[in-house]
RNA sequence: GGUCUGUUCGUCUAGGGGUUAGGACACCAGAUUUUCAUUCUGGUAACACGGGUUCGAUUCCCGUACAGACUACCA
């Protein structure tokens, strides 16, 4: 049982005294929360952030984190998408406690292996005189809108206005409704919301939200497949599985005061769970929320692993595959709508245990940042040490069939590391160490190729013929001796020279790049650059 | 359209009745460097608008605008 520091004391505010009073009282219960999606497809970066928030106040509060599959649309059911999920959690380090995966005391957690739990609480409510049979079919619903729309109506729901004008149990006879439930009429429960009545729905990021329920519509609870909606279906399980915090995007919000007409009308008030509301995850440019189309024009990823869709066989890259780390893509995710308050902003994942808390979440959509995510990479990336990023290298130069020394791949490592900010670039800034170049930067090779820079060429390459070894200093002493002796300056001709060798204009320092290749290596690029560029001098 | 939620530099945000409105990313400039990168230093840049309340409002209240979510037998 853990309890929540409050950051911000201010005893003068009455409403900041009771607000930390329900917050003591929030954390007097164990903590059990529960990350639900749906096997609808891969699972969604912001979805990532929201199993996140609630893993961090689970550990936090020594509680229980629970994995539920939300399963009950059966039309929009993915085969793999439950074990992507899983991977994806595993991969970025969310341990599930209990649910899918690990079972335990409140198993099944899939709710289409959970169908006759919500019928039973159907019927309570049906008993109860709280939820009600309805036969109306596609069009006559579609017909009810419509009437709805031409009667200038504000909003065109199923409810407390008009089910009387519908056909379910409340305007049909028992005798009626006895025929049609026993004569295999397809039929769908539904809530019955009263009217005009206030509801009342405490979000501890938003604070209270008030609904009147005239606004909330007959939801449906039961679908004529017998399979439960959501709504059902998460209040159930909530209740059973004891949650005491319901942490999801605000997309629910509007949905909420129905859940809690639903605790209310199952007699579980007071066993309610306290509600937070993320915020939204928005597009980079541009208003509206994330999405994986986004994601494509913009070239970065949106899910955590790579994903194939099964139906259009089409590939979408994940942040694992594109090379970020897990604990910098958690840093970032976190930060995203959460700050500890303070200029830290490198955390842990035992860090972010400690320091998160709910009440810091902020209430505004957030956009998303890329940029900021390669900035965390880098700084993970960077913390590691030389022989983990030679595992990195040794796995590219492992792909490509080169073979490499541990001491070479250490220089290697020590000259690219300040320059990476993907574990992929190492390689890619670096294969020049390991092959040679075939093409030169026209630009430069342009601009600064001359015949002072053949002279030099020339003239070092005969130099450092007889060395033993190839260091950076002697590459240096070398090189600058020769240019002087030559009369040239050495930085005029420093580009050309590092052109020859690696056959680009820029990259990491020259003389280290020379020791690493050795003196053989390096005059016969010199060598072939020589031949090559000839041609442009003359 | 209706309901709900939101609005501090380009972005993520801190802050909160009296501040030079702070930090980070990005961007720009300078320094360092054999180049690029790194690093260091500096810089541009924000309280959506209008009314209140108040001695004073970016902060509190009310509107407006804008944005978003929801409005399915999807979650």
């Amino acid at each position: 049982m853990g309890f929540i520091h409050c950051r911000r004391l201010k005893s003068k505010s009455s409403f900041t005294f009771t607000a930390q009073l329900t917050r003591t009282i929030i954390f007097m219960r164990e903590v059990r929360v529960r990350f639900a999606p749906s096997p609808t497809g891969a699972l969604h970066i912001g979805g990532v952030r929201t199993a996140l928030y609630n893993y961090l106040l689970a550990r936090q509060n020594k509680g229980t984190m629970i994995l539920r599959i939300e399963d009950t649309d059966q039309g929009r059911y993915v085969p793999g998408a439950e074990e992507y999920i899983l991977k994806s959690l595993a991969w970025v380090g969310i341990k599930i406690d209990e649910g899918v995966g690990v079972g335990g005391p409140h198993a099944p957690y899939r709710q289409s292996e959970r169908k006759p739990l919500y019928q039973e609480y159907a019927q309570k409510l049906i008993n109860d005189g709280l939820a009600y049979y309805a036969f109306d079919t596609e069009q006559e619903l579609e017909a009810m809108r419509e009437r709805l729309k031409n009667a200038g109506s504000d909003n065109q729901q199923y409810g407390s206005a008009n089910r009387h004008e519908m056909r379910n149990s409340l305007t049909l006879s028992k005798e009626e409704v006895d025929t049609l439930l026993s004569s295999q009429t397809p039929y769908v429960i539904r809530l019955k919301v009263p009217a005009n009545e206030e509801v009342k729905v405490k979000d501890l990021i938003r604070g209270e939200v008030i609904v009147n329920s005239s606004e909330v519509d007959d939801k449906v609870l039961m679908k004529s497949d017998g399979m439960p909606t959501y709504h059902l279906a998460n209040v159930v399980d909530d209740y059973l599985m004891k949650i005491s915090h319901v942490i999801r995007g605000e997309e629910w919000l509007p949905s909420a005061p129905l859940h809690v007409l639903l605790y209310r009308f199952l007699g579980w008030e007071k066993e309610m769970p306290h509600f937070a509301h993320l915020p939204l995850l928005l597009k980079p440019s541009g208003n509206g929320k994330l999405s994986k189309r986004d994601a494509d024009q913009m070239g970065f990823p949106i899910f955590p692993l790579d994903w194939t869709d099964p139906k259009t066989n089409e590939l979408a890259k994940g942040f694992k595959e594109s090379g970020y780390l897990p604990d910098a893509l958690i840093n970032f995710l976190a930060f995203l709508g959460w700050n500890p308050g303070t200029t830290q902003e490198l955390f842990s994942m035992q860090q972010l245990i400690e320091a998160f808390s709910i009440e810091r979440i902020g209430k505004a959509g957030t956009k998303f940042d890329i940029l900021k995510a390669q900035w965390f990479n880098q700084q993970y990336l960077r913390s590691k040490t030389d022989d983990e990023l030679v595992a990195y290298l040794s796995e590219s130069l492992q792909k490509e069939g080169i073979e490499c020394t541990e001491e070479k791949a250490k220089k290697v490592i020590s000259i690219l590391k300040e320059r990476i900010t993907f574990p992929q670039d190492i390689w890619e800034q670096g294969r020049f160490l390991f092959q040679a170049p075939t093409t030169f930067d026209e630009q430069v090779v342009n601009k600064k190729w001359n015949d002072d820079v053949v002279k030099v060429l020339t003239t070092f390459s005969t130099a450092i013929q007889d060395f033993s070894s190839l260091t950076a200093e002697t590459a240096k002493s070398t090189l600058e001796k020769t240019a002087a002796d030559l009369g040239i300056k050495i930085g005029s001709i420093m580009q050309a020279v590092r052109v020859s060798i690696t056959g680009a204009g820029s990259g990491p320092d020259l003389m280290m790049t020379m020791e690493i290749l050795g003196n053989k290596e390096v005059i016969s690029r010199i060598n072939y650059a020589l031949t090559t560029l000839k041609v442009k001098v003359a």
